[in-house]
DNA sequence: CCACAAATTCCAATATACAGGAATATTCAG
DNA sequence: CTGAATATTCCTGTATATTGGAATTTGTGG
């Protein structure tokens, strides 16, 4: 077997450098000494499982992501996209409750998704399951959310964050006797 | 950082021998000497990641599935996880016109986070660049931002969305006599 | 049961992972 | 610009990863 292995080196110096941490800091959090880090970061060195497990939970990162070395995807023009709040795409629910505005990108399609979400009295957005692992995150704006996961049920508060499960049926209701709304990220 | 590496070598003997695999032959195929086959499977060695990432392609399984991170049952217990308002964690800039609301749990530092930003009037968020590739997201909830990216400056009216590189220099500076609410998605 | 082949583990030598102190390079403030 | 502080790399010694041959264990057929 002669494939070789992904260099992890220069993604390691990214994330520390991304996360402001010296190679001092770093070998504090890590357990993994200076000279080390600075030889697996040149990728001088053939880190052993237990050290590359070490850093990624210094570095909180998976080890499979850390493997798979984000590609440079190279960003278009240096240009500032702006779309006005009356251009963002809408989806309203049938019965006019529930309106998802969707923030995120086109290319975000089946990745980490954002929605800004406006439930009138009454209104709920209710999903199948997504993929497993799907997690949804919530953020209320103003008003209040109840929040549904499977059998599991919660309320969230104005100003309040609810993260659950999204790879069962789940849904979102609006609790107040006004107009809610709310900032939903769906990570996949 | 004294979090135990797991056990690799129960799964990875429990693969070869699903796979009718003899050490030797194993051996043959990763290019890891006999004697190391059986030190790992019995955890008596720590192999190197080259070593493991021969292993793993040898087996053909991910590296991530040999570490247990998500082969096995998920977490069973489908718990919303509700944080009030209050206890959201926040960053106040020095001259407290800029208040940042981190949103996003604390796995997703350096993937994708997302945040919350309150700018007094005059207010600024004013940012390094982050890693090569990054993009910001930005919705207005109310108020209005001035955008920049580089050396490229854009108007985000109330309710729109902007989007930007943000591997270059970028701020975002509240335009309104009052106070700008915003939504920030980066992007790695 | 025994004999033999196959599979695994032990053993010792070599290469390298790894740590910590010293040297060098880089950064920052005046 | 200079000097000091900080950050990184070099250096050396120790521990261990890794190999291939030898010894031991296991499995199988007669």
């Amino acid at each position: 077997m002669t494939d070789e292995a992904p260099l992890l080196g220069p993604h390691i110096q990214q994330l520390r450098k991304r996360r402001r941490l010296t190679l001092e800091q770093l070998a504090s959090l890590s357990g993994v000494s200076r000279s080390m880090l600075s030889q697996i970061e040149r990728s001088q060195a053939n880190p052993t499982f237990a050290t590359l497990w070490n850093l990624t939970k210094a570095l909180s990162v998976d080890i499979s992501e850390l493997v798979g070395g984000r590609a440079n995807t190279p960003p278009a023009a240096p240009a500032i996209d702006v779309v006005g709040g009356h251009f963002v795409p809408e989806i309203r629910s049938e019965d006019g409750l529930c309106t998802l505005r969707i923030l995120s990108p086109a290319q975000s399609v089946g990745r980490t998704e954002w929605y800004e979400i406006l439930l009138e009295p009454n209104g709920a957005l209710v999903s199948a399951p997504h993929a497993a692992g799907a997690m949804e995150h919530v953020t209320v704006i103003e008003g209040e959310l109840e929040v549904v996961s499977g059998a599991t049920v919660a309320r969230a508060p104005a100003h309040g964050v609810a993260r659950y499960p999204a790879d069962v049926p789940h849904a979102l209701r609006n609790l107040s006797p006004g107009r809610t709304r709310a900032f939903l990220v769906v990570a996949n």
